[in-house]
RNA sequence: GGGCGCGUAGCUCAGUGGUAGAGCACACCCUUCACACGGGUGGGGUCGCAGGUUCAAACCCUGCCGCGCCCACCA
């Protein structure tokens, strides 16, 4: 046992305390024999730093791990950094750019040296991070989503996946962000509103009998027009139908064609079809049967789609080759300039209004999107979106909140192809060569490829796959797949690392280090880190990331595995700043959760982010709560030191040492009610009530009423009893306030083991109600005392007589057990007259006490006077108890009307009537109680 | 257009059928020998609005008002 200094200082333990449980292997103790747990971090991007949201998601993530830790599991909780192929890729290519260093000059190869060496020096931050917020990882096995053992699980998804037919290749439009010159996937598009124009434009019919009206809101894109669709039905145009319009500025002669696509009631009724750049002509130009449809895409005459930009979204040439000269090379927006004067140059623009025009935006790049024709790689995400779906229908994933789960089915039924491919140099490289003739070969290598192209020479594809493709099969790639291993798991690209396993090796039972874990029922040890961890038992992350990740790994965790990823799946919200907004950097609203920690310690910052995570909310972060919950530690820490200054040191035993004081007896049964209740709210992953069980345990009950009560009188019982439930407090605070609960735990004696691999309490001990009744009766007369003192303005230092009487024997032991407290905590002095309720004389005394100044107290079984002679005014007292006997008559007034409601009696639970009996027996009583009282003052 | 969610004390939020809760803030009192990052006491709510179901509704149902988010090709 250690002397604790008088200020509780977190930065002084933090760094300490993480350090030693890392260097000791404690995040993961060797358990082979355990019930495996697992959970998976989502791998924070490499270039990132720890903002709010992750505090937040991996606080609830460690309270979890250590949770289940403390249950004596073989608790894993797998952590590792993405490589974010665009975010890394733009990060390195700028630090480049300043040295004046091109990427496209140095090329492919010597640019990923680059961004290795990059990764070396500055990758990574994050992970310091989040062991100052006190993650209880499995740092040993970090892993890297580009590290080799990662490589191969990506490819060998990638090759399986077009084995089954689940990966192909196609040509059709993609969003292509011009900025970064990729293709990016639907969910990587964000659609804004913009406020634009729409311009009506006038065609010439070819034969010029007149010509047709068409709007637009992308008058560029005209030059690629192949068409002008109106509906089969509508009246004014049904006469057009296959006639050929006159492109007004490229000539090109193009049908009007049926389709129920143009919607006579917006604009002219009348809309240009451009193919080659818009998803919805797209699907015209299939049904009118100039673009090819899927089935004759591989067909040796697939008719043309004109294209007018290149890479860059500058304007290129056509096939036709009818865009005037002066207007290549434009951009897009120089182009819709240009395009427009023409038009109006040549009287073929009708009209421009206003309009706000939903527009498609990169959501790094910031750019707006085009549509664009290239060849990409798919993945068959509708084939794989059903067993996933189903996995949520039949219970095999429980998701939690349950709201989600709607979410999830409408996103997975209505799911879309899967474009994989990216056109960067940082990730995976797609797995696929292409021989002289064009024909594609997708094996795991070279070799293989070549193999299969009868040994003529192959060359890879130069694209890499969707980062989101890597990180979906987490959850078991970081365990060893595609080998089936039983081997321990072995982390790899471990540079820098902070060589953990070493000390976990020699780490054994035979140091007593920890008490002995759980076995499982398996009977562990011979099966596989993947056998043992797959399905992982949770998975939390943000709902914001519910599409882009968690639904992908469920698809390629059943695809691969047979088994849903997890058993659970938990949303939490957003962290959004004190007024509510989202937290941005462009805003300047963002919290510094390192800053906090700075301010706070990572206890307080832990426990805010757990006190107000309940679920389907967001979290509007106050930093005032984050000081309370500071407060809360520094409560606690006094709590710790007042004990030990009385002598109380570390329990003995973890089963509730024997009692027979009430004080002692009640707070054991206050222990295993909380711990009831944290059971529950960790079964319900309710962590808003976790965090609020243990504060109010801790303050409300242990500080404020039992450390009160026993003041002074720490015999050795007491000491004993308190020793057990300030451990248990420790135990049952430590997931959520790691710290200093552990600083604590070594400060109040000498400790076989650490709290971190300490055993979570099983309610071995008992509730006492006799025990319980009697302190609560004592808390109430406390309570009452000083409330009556405060409305009738004793001073506090006034110590007066209070004359006690009791109805019943056990009210009587009540006041005896208990009489120092009760004179301490209420600041009154005792005094029994020698004369019981049923006495008349009694009541002679208090009408005459009451009369020269007295507050009366009664309770049930109970009354008192605390004699105030000159003290006080007895008006006032006499409008204190008309105030309390008013109230208690509302409510038993209340009471007595539903009772004589036969409806009530005869239709409501019996449990419903007789509570309201018994309140009403009780409310009555205290009224005429009251009014006695108030009777005796005339 | 479709879907989801929210509207409870000044603020942030719990509470899912039986007499409204917490933290913070606020007011008053207290240098009581763990803690002023503390202790004590107290004020404060037509539970968005209107109907309905029920013996009983903040809680269930319907509609409305206000706010937020997600999805969707209206040129």
């Amino acid at each position: 046992m250690s002397e604790l200094p008088k200020t509780f200082d977190p930065k002084a333990i933090e760094e300490r305390w993480y350090a030693h449980w890392e260097s000791r292997g404690l995040f993961r103790p060797d358990r082979p024999d355990a019930t495996p747990w697992t959970i998976v971090m989502p791998p924070p991007n490499v270039t990132g730093s720890l903002h709010i949201g992750h505090a937040l998601d991996n606080t609830l993530q460690d309270v979890l791990t250590r949770h289940e830790r403390m249950l004596g599991k073989d608790a894993l909780w797998v952590v590792g950094t993405d490589h974010a192929g665009i975010a890394t890729q733009m990060v390195v290519e700028r630090n480049l750019d300043s040295q004046g260093i091109k990427r496209a000059e140095i090329g492919r190869e010597a640019f990923l040296e680059h961004v290795w060496e990059w990764k070396a020096q500055s990758g990574g931050a994050i992970t310091r991070q989040l062991r100052r917020l006190g993650a209880s990882c499995d740092w040993a096995h970090e892993r890297f989503t580009m590290d080799p053992g990662f490589q191969r699980a990506v490819t060998h998804a990638f090759v399986e996946l077009h084995k089954r037919g689940l990966v192909y290749r196609d040509k059709r439009l993609v969003n292509w962000d011009p900025k970064f010159q990729t293709a990016i996937s639907d969910l990587e598009v964000e659609t804004k509103d913009v406020q634009g124009k729409f311009w009506t434009l006038s065609y010439p019919l070819a034969d010029d009998s007149g010509a047709i009206q068409v709007a637009t809101t992308r008058p560029e894109t005209m030059l690629a027009d192949m068409a002008v669709a109106v509906h089969p039905e509508d009246e004014r145009y049904k006469a057009l139908i296959g006639k050929q319009i006159k492109h007004p500025i490229t000539g090109r002669l193009i049908p009007i064609v049926p389709d129920e696509h143009a919607d006579p009631e917006l604009g002219s009724g009348a809309v240009k079809i451009t193919p080659g750049h818009d998803f919805n002509d797209y699907e015209v130009g299939i049904r009118a049967g100039f673009v090819p449809s899927h089935n004759e895409r591989w067909g040796r005459t697939a008719p043309i789609i004109l294209n007018m930009f290149d890479r860059e979204a500058r304007v290129v040439q056509t096939q036709d080759g009818l865009i005037p000269s002066e207007l290549l090379g434009l951009t897009r927006e120089e182009a819709r300039k240009a395009v427009v004067t023409k038009l109006e140059d040549e009287g073929a623009l009708v009209r421009v209004e206003d309009r706000v025009i939903p527009t498609p935006f990169g959501d790094r790049s910031g750019v707006v999107i085009e549509p664009w024709l290239t060849e990409q790689w798919y993945v068959d995400a509708a084939k794989l979106a059903l067993p996933a779906l189903q996995a949520v229908k039949n219970g095999d994933i429980r998701v939690v909140p349950e709201t989600w789960k709607k979410t999830w089915y409408n996103w997975l039924e209505n799911i879309q192809p899967w474009c994989v491919s990216r056109q960067l140099w940082w990730g995976h490289r797609i797995p696929a060569w292409y021989a002289e003739d064009g024909h594609v070969f997708v094996a795991a290598t070279e070799e293989e490829a070549r193999a299969q192209a009868g040994g003529k020479p192959v060359r890879q594809d130069e694209d890499v796959l969707d980062t989101w493709f890597s990180s979906s099969l987490w959850p078991f790639a970081t365990l060893g797949w595609p080998e089936e291993s039983s081997s321990p798991l072995v982390g790899e690209d471990r540079g820098g690392g902070r060589g953990a396993s070493a000390a976990q090796k020699t780490h054994s039972a035979a140091d007593a280090a920890e008490p002995p874990p759980q076995p499982s029922p398996q009977g562990g040890g011979r099966k596989s880190e993947l056998a043992r961890h797959y399905p992982n038992d949770v998975l939390i992350s943000g709902f914001d990331i519910l599409f882009f990740w968690d639904a992908r790994m469920a698809m390629q965790g059943i695809e691969f595995m047979g088994q849903a990823p997890w058993k659970t799946l938990y949303l939490h919200g957003l962290v959004r700043d004190a007024q509510g907004q989202k937290m941005s950097k462009s805003k300047g609203n963002t919290v510094d959760p390192l800053g906090l920690i700075d301010k706070y310690g990572a206890d307080a910052l832990r426990f805010t982010l757990a006190a107000m995570e309940s679920q389907g909310r967001d979290i509007k972060l106050d930093e005032k709560r984050v000081e309370g919950y500071r407060n809360f530690a520094t409560k606690l820490w006094n709590a710790a030191r007042f004990l030990q200054m009385n002598g109380v040191g570390s329990s003995e035993s973890i089963a509730a040492p024997p009692a027979e004081l009430p004080v002692n007896r009640w707070i054991i049964g206050e222990v295993v009610e909380t711990l009831a209740k944290l059971d529950r709210a960790f079964d319900e992953l309710r962590y808003d009530e976790m965090a609020d069980a243990i504060y109010h345990f801790v303050w409300g009950t242990f500080c404020d009423w039992y450390v009160e009560l026993v003041k002074g009188a720490f015999d050795e019982e007491t000491k004993r009893v308190a020793a057990w439930a300030f451990d248990q407090i420790l135990v049952m605070l430590h997931p959520l306030m790691p710290f200093i609960t552990e600083e604590l735990w070594h400060a109040m004696g000498q400790r076989p083991y650490d709290l971190i691999v300490a055993k979570w309490p099983e309610p071995e001990a008992q509730v006492d109600p006799h025990a319980k009744r009697e302190m609560e009766w004592l808390i109430d007369l406390v309570s009452e005392v000083r409330s009556a003192r405060t409305e009738l303005n004793v001073p506090p230092s006034a110590k007066p007589m209070m004359e006690v009487y009791f109805q019943s024997k056990a009210v009587e032991g009540y006041l005896l057990r208990n009489e120092k407290a009760v004179g301490r905590l209420a600041r009154v002095g005792l005094l029994y007259p020698e004369v019981g309720r049923a006495d008349p004389t009694w009541d002679r005394v208090q009408t005459k006490r009451a009369k020269s100044g007295a507050i009366l107290m009664e309770l049930e079984g109970f009354g008192a006077n605390v004699s105030l002679e000159g003290l006080i005014d007895i008006e006032a007292e006499k409008s204190r108890l008309d105030k309390a006997a008013a109230a208690a008559e509302k409510e038993r007034d209340s009471l007595a009307q539903r009772l004589a409601n036969p409806n009530f009696t005869e239709r409501a639970k019996p449990e419903a009537v007789e509570k309201a009996r018994s309140d009403h027996e009780a409310k009555a009583a205290e009224a005429e109680r009251l009014r006695a009282a108030l009777g005796r003052l005339g």
